[in-house]
DNA sequence: GCTAATCCCTATAGCGGCTAGAGCTTCAAG
DNA sequence: CTTGAAGCTCTAGCCGCTATAGGGATTAGC
């Protein structure tokens, strides 16, 4: 029996969010006050937590689509969410990996500036030509 | 002397992005061939190159039109091209920790999963509850 | 009971950084 | 000279929200 404003409070979603995750199906219709308000109940905040945990774990909305149709039938196998949950993980894996390459060519480009005119710079150097670089790397796509 | 596909073979960047770059101003207006194709020339490439690295290095296109025009006044201090990196490293050392975070975590619920039913799945259990996790964690934003 | 502040509503547009598609024109090879 | 690739412009879409405008509902205080 709680407001949109209370139940993003308490699920720590802005409320603009929980009306775009309505809009969008991840939430169902909620209910309505005479006035045309919508009005939740302890599920919907279990729901909308959920969601909110899922995206700070780095699932992507459509994963947390399937996690929330899975956790609707309680007597399916685990092994699906457990699938979702691994690719999840190695993706965070492959992020890792690439942010770390990413931050050793920062420190060596930082490194090695002789804090002088931009004409010396290494930092513009390096950026300018990718042989002066260390290794490959690859675009990081994606949020996250 | 060079097409927009060239340029874009040479850089490693998509045609269309080449385009997108020259309408947010990231890249001068090409000039043209009769026919009104765009041309491009050696300087082209290498600041299409410039923008590629940075962007692999996960630089924001702001930061890169910052760093482009410091490029464009070689005799003015390096400080400036230094900050801004430094500023990403800072923003990479951040993201790393807080994908770290969720990489425990996320091993943690898989580890514990039962292999039973959705009834019974930690997975799915976490998600929905999280005082079941191990620590506070935050949206990572932005792209990277 | 009234007012004022705070909430809520819808609808639309925008963010970053591209990517995809439609429907044309130009160019280079055979 | 024909064909097919590559170019052109323009518009719309991707994700996951966020912000704004211009209203209506509700609630707390007097």
């Amino acid at each position: 029996m709680s407001t949109i404003g209370r139940l993003g409070a308490a699920a720590g979603v802005k409320v603009p969010t929980i009306r775009y995750y309505e809009k969008i199906g991840l939430l169902p219709e909620a209910p309505r006050s005479e006035g045309g308000q919508r009005i939740y109940d302890r599920k919907a905040l279990n729901r909308l937590r959920f969601i909110r945990h899922a995206r700070d774990l780095g699932f992507p909305l459509e994963a947390i689509r399937d996690l929330l149709e899975l956790s609707d039938q309680p007597h399916s196998s685990c092994a699906a969410a457990d699938g979702v949950a691994r690719a999840q993980l190695s993706a965070v894996k492959t992020r890792i990996l690439r942010l770390k390459a990413l931050e050793s060519e920062l420190e060596r480009m930082i490194a090695e500036c002789a804090h002088g005119v931009i004409a010396d710079c290494r930092v513009i150097e390096v950026l300018g030509d990718h042989s002066l670089c260390g290794h490959e790397h690859h675009p990081e796509a994606g949020t996250l």
